[in-house]
DNA sequence: ACATTGACCTGGGAGC
DNA sequence: TGCTCCCAGGTCAATG
């Protein structure tokens, strides 16, 4: 489900609605097992201690305590909501509440439980948590010519790269394809052929289009939703995602839809032209 | 060391 | 109404 900016919004929201260093009175498990068993031993271990602050690293939100974090990640449908009646009508899915000292109760739902809770013992272990991500896909949190390089040295296609948080963190298959649209770059072009300067373009778009999906308030395609229960907004400006067989709203071509990595790829074949053409027969996909 | 595939889950919508 | 099939925003282990 959540992207960056999904992850951002409800982030900002926690961090907002908790108020200030809020503790932890009691966790309440109605289902352990979600990607990873839940800790329960460990979480249990942070009763009476404060919130110091929610934070995020790509797609984690992280509940900082003075020195332990608590990891959560959403998977496609995990979501964070405040409840304020300790009678709230649960949901099937909920699995999880976290119970402040303010009289928040913070209510984990998650109906495919691809998502999970982590507990990290202290900042050490959550450094070589996070070891292998690449940056923050925003300019100012990376050296450019660095993760270009590293784009560049990839045998992948370039939309399949976008998704590798190896290399950039954050993007996901919504704003994949929604970056290479308005980059005007085919999805199926191999990293090591795309130009510096396409690069540029291709970094600094992703850093508009997240920064205003994050003001959006994310995007809503089937059920995401922030801690208040509300949609995102930015959907309305998908210039392409989920719009197979629609006119580009640029040139009025068809939008097409192609699978790449068994996912699901949505371009305008005359505004993101294949350069070269021999590549594109030869990594080319069946077209749905 | 890399790139690609399938598996992990549940729910919702399309088509019959 | 009910059945089956397909699809879904993420990641990682297992393959080649």
């Amino acid at each position: 489900m959540p992207e960056l900016p999904e992850v951002e919004t409800v982030r900002r929201q926690m961090q907002h609605e908790m108020g200030k260093n809020p503790r932890i009175k009691k966790w309440i498990f109605h289902r352990s097992d979600l990607r990873f068993i839940l800790p329960q031993r460990d979480l249990n271990s942070s009763l009476g201690q404060e919130i110091t602050q929610i934070s995020r690293r790509a797609k984690y939100i992280l509940i900082k305590l003075k020195t332990a974090s608590i990891i959560s990640h959403l998977g496609m449908t995990g979501s964070w909501r405040k409840e304020v009646d300790v009678h709230f009508r649960r949901r099937k899915h909920d699995h999880v509440e976290l119970h402040l000292s303010n009289g928040q109760i913070w209510v984990y739902e998650d109906p495919r439980r691809f998502g999970f809770i982590k507990w990290i013992e202290n900042d050490q272990d959550l450094k070589n948590e996070f070891e292998e991500l690449g940056p923050e896909p925003f300019l100012n949190q990376m050296n450019f010519d660095q993760v270009v390089k590293k784009f560049r040295q990839s045998h992948a296609e370039v939309k399949i790269a976008l998704l590798n948080q190896k290399l950039i963190v954050g993007i996901g298959n919504i704003y994949a394809s929604e970056i290479l649209f308005r980059a005007k770059i085919h999805p199926q072009r191999t990293c090591s052929s795309i130009e510096i300067s396409e690069w540029d373009r291709i970094l600094k778009i992703t850093e508009e289009i997240l920064t205003q999906a994050i003001e959006s308030g994310g995007s809503t395609i089937q059920n995401y939703k922030n801690t208040k229960g509300e949609s995102g907004d930015f959907q309305k400006q998908h210039l392409v995602y989920g719009k197979k067989n629609k006119s580009c709203l640029h040139c009025s071509k068809k939008i097409l839809c192609i699978e790449q990595a068994g996912r699901s790829t949505f371009f305008c074949p005359k505004c993101q032209p294949m350069k070269n053409k021999k590549s594109r027969i030869q990594t080319g996909r069946k077209i749905k």
